[in-house]
DNA sequence: CGGGTGGGCGCG
DNA sequence: AAAGCGCGCCCACCCG
């Protein structure tokens, strides 16, 4: 499906056409160049794509699956190679962009074979059902009460100032922050702050939160509260709400309600996690939760994934013990007993075999990880190794990570090669986890998506790395919450067939955002 | 003056 | 300077 806007050109009527195939009896897996700039034209004309492969995000799962190995096309022996434009179906009397189209999809299901990595073909099948969940949920919006936006924002920080002016209570802190120095200085500023710090005797090297933690200056706990708000008001206040949150027009009431809509990147981030460009809907503090609200009649079912991660370590390493104690509903409780006897200690011997942390008590707790659990430790230690050599790793489907550069592989042999190559390998060690992860809620999102839709119980709103949102009519929220357990449940198996690892989704249903976790 | 970078911190 | 992963966003600051 080439762009809505030049497909007028020989189609006059494109949504109308995907109307009528959606449809009819056999759904087409459409193939688009583009989801992310080519679907909102056809959802805007309410034509839905069921299924589709999306060409460009492809191409980038592909391109790295194949950076360690010459690329397929230039294989001479590649029997493929030479009926690439055989195999093509019917010719296309159509613009030279749908010959294009074509031959580039040809070509990536000849490389996706080529690669011969059992998971690729469902990833990039994930991966495109992503770009239209991103677009549908970038159209849809998130619910949001710009009243109770506005409530939160005045008692944090006063009635909403004129421009360049900081809100009343803000100016407060940071007069309090300059009380405590004994001197006039811009808080934001942390070259001033810095110096006023060694002027005052104290000789921090930064002024982070965490090194000022054991501080003991006035001026610390002013400054603290200080960045708190002022990061609310900057970077989600009136002023983003006026770039993010837009009315829309109630279905039935005709009431207009608050949509907050961000635009989604899928695949952002190397790891397959996505990103947002503009309206920061994947760092939105807990203080403005509250602003995100069910319309009347309506609820959210807000389902999170309780410790995804070392979950998902369990079942691609195979570790059988810790596959076993996926059954528990919290997992860092379960493996208490084996990881250092408390829950929290158990939590950072995960975290920190997945994360390469070795501080503190960490150190000692991974070495915990090793001796208990030998193939989970195994499993991220060897992803470390491969990469601090500069090697590949891959998730569970067959997302690569990036080659490492030129301007790496040179630093490799001078004073800061040791630095990056371990920077690298925790890197790659992270990656195999945190990207399978990203891949479980792709599915998870694809399976969801087509069975809230199928059966008219409400809609996909928001998605946060292992958080999902639906808006649904009250009386649905009792069958969304099994459907998104089924949808997880289903996602699983989806990865691990009969492995007995559980990862479930807990739905939530409230009123507010705030509500949930 | 406008773009690029780093500090700092929000989220998972 | 997190001890340890992945991001985005804002501000101050620097440089051309």
């Amino acid at each position: 499906m080439p762009l809505p806007g030049g497909a007028a050109a020989y189609h006059p009527d494109l949504a109308g056409a995907v109307r009528e195939e959606e449809a009819g009896e056999a759904v087409p897996r459409w193939v688009v160049a583009d989801a992310a700039r080519d679907y909102p034209a056809l959802l805007e004309a309410g034509a839905r794509l069921d299924r589709v492969r999306d060409l460009r995000l492809a191409e980038r799962i592909l391109s790295r699956v194949e950076a360690h190995e010459p690329p397929a096309y230039v294989v001479a022996s590649d029997p493929d190679a030479g009926t690439l434009f055989e195999r093509e179906p019917d010719p296309v009397d159509g613009p030279a962009e749908l010959t294009r189209l074509q031959a580039a999809w040809l070509d990536q299901r000849r490389r996706t074979a080529h690669a011969a990595i059992p998971g690729l073909g469902a990833l990039l099948a994930a991966e495109s059902a992503g770009a239209l969940v991103a677009a549908e949920m970038g159209r849809t919006g998130v619910p949001f009460d710009r009243e109770v936006h506005d409530r939160l924002l005045r008692d944090l920080l006063g009635p909403r100032p004129s421009k360049g002016m900081r809100p009343r209570r803000l100016q407060g802190l940071a007069d309090q922050v300059a009380e405590a120095f004994g001197h006039q200085l811009n808080p934001d500023s942390t070259k001033q702050v810095l110096a006023a710090f060694h002027a005052a005797g104290v000789e921090v090297k930064t002024t982070h939160a965490w090194e000022l933690h054991s501080v003991d200056h006035p001026a610390v706990e002013a400054l603290k509260v200080y960045r708190e708000h002022a990061r609310v008001w900057s970077a989600f206040g009136w002023n983003w709400a006026d770039a993010w949150v837009h009315d829309a027009v109630d279905r039935g009431t005709g009431r207009t309600a608050g949509r907050f809509r961000p635009v989604y990147i899928v695949g952002g981030a190397d790891t397959g996690r996505w990103g947002t460009d503009g309206g920061g809907a994947l760092q939105l503090p807990h203080s403005v939760r509250e602003a995100i609200r069910a319309d009347p009649g309506w609820k959210l079912v807000a389902a999170d994934a309780a410790q995804l991660e070392p979950r998902l370590l369990a079942a691609i390493s195979g570790d059988r013990a810790m596959i076993a104690a996926t059954a528990a509903d919290d997992l860092y409780t379960e493996l208490a007993p084996s990881l250092g006897g408390e829950r929290g200690k158990a939590k950072i011997a995960l975290i920190s075999a997945m994360y390469g942390g070795t501080a503190g008590d960490a150190r000692q707790l991974v070495q915990l990880m090793r001796d208990r659990f030998p193939a989970a430790f195994e499993k991220v230690e060897s992803a470390a190794r491969t990469g601090e050599k500069g090697g590949l790793v891959r998730t569970w489907l067959g997302r690569t990570v990036p080659a490492p550069s030129e301007r790496w592989w040179r630093a490799l042999s001078s004073e800061e090669g040791t630095k990056s190559s371990a920077s690298r390998g925790r890197f790659t060690r992270n990656f195999i986890v945190q990207g399978t992860a990203a891949e479980w809620a792709l599915v998870l999102l694809a399976l969801l998506r087509r069975d809230l839709y199928e059966r008219g119980l409400g809609e996909l709103v928001f998605f946060l790395h292992d958080e999902v949102m639906v808006h649904c009519p009250a009386e649905h929220a009792g069958e969304v919450s099994a459907a998104i357990e089924r949808a997880a449940e289903e996602a699983t198996r989806t990865l691990f067939g009969t492995m007995p690892v559980r990862i479930p989704l807990r739905p939530k249903v409230v009123d507010s955002y705030a509500e949930a976790k």
